[in-house]
DNA sequence: GCCAACGTTGGC
DNA sequence: GCCAACGTTGGC
């Protein structure tokens, strides 16, 4: 399995509308090495750190999982999408993408400034002066050390909490 | 194929 | 709002 580490602006989209919808199409990325990791190398079941771009503070504040193959961004045949893209057509599209699913929101948030702080963490891409591609992979002891410092215990799955059972008392 | 101009990203 | 870094475009 493999990490990546995926950006968003929260005023766009954020961990908590992913929470909300459970599941979104990656639209709308036009980069292409961004878009070839989403095409040719990610496996359904890979795990994402979601980074809070352009935000304040900015930085990872969930885990998203792909729950999808790849398959083309709609919104590139979209005349009225800000994405559209003329020159790509259904028998030849140009930008392909990835589902995602909602795994978790981090119980503390690690923000950028902190991840350059932590002596291992500074090696992340994310943090290197000039880095904006918004998808990029992530070394798993990276992964994991983000995970244990955002004390995300690495469940895949909320686990349900039972109701608590219903007693009666009579007076 | 080079590279200058331009546009975008994203931290600060 | 500034600006550094990077990606894309298009003339030649």
């Amino acid at each position: 399995m493999s990490h990546w580490l995926i950006k968003s602006e929260p005023e766009v989209f954020s961990i908590t509308d992913l929470a909300r919808v459970r599941r979104e199409p990656w639209s709308g990325v036009r980069n292409y090495q961004a878009r070839n990791f989403m095409w040719k190398v990610m496996q359904p079941d890979d795990l994402a750190l979601f980074y809070h771009s352009n935000a304040n503070p900015p930085g990872i504040v969930g885990i998203a999982r792909v729950c999808s193959q790849p398959h083309p961004d709609p919104t590139q045949f979209d005349p009225a999408s800000e994405y559209f893209d003329p020159k790509a057509t259904s028998g030849h599209p140009r930008w392909w993408l990835v589902d995602f699913e909602y795994v978790a929101t981090l119980p503390r948030m690690l923000t950028l400034t902190e991840l350059k702080t932590d002596p291992e963490l500074a090696a992340m891409t994310v943090c290197q002066r000039g880095s904006r591609l918004s998808i990029h992979p992530v070394a798993a002891h990276h992964f994991a050390r983000v995970s244990q410092l955002g004390g995300w215990d690495g469940a895949t799955r909320p686990i349900p909490t039972p109701p608590p059972p219903h007693t009666i008392s009579f007076p």
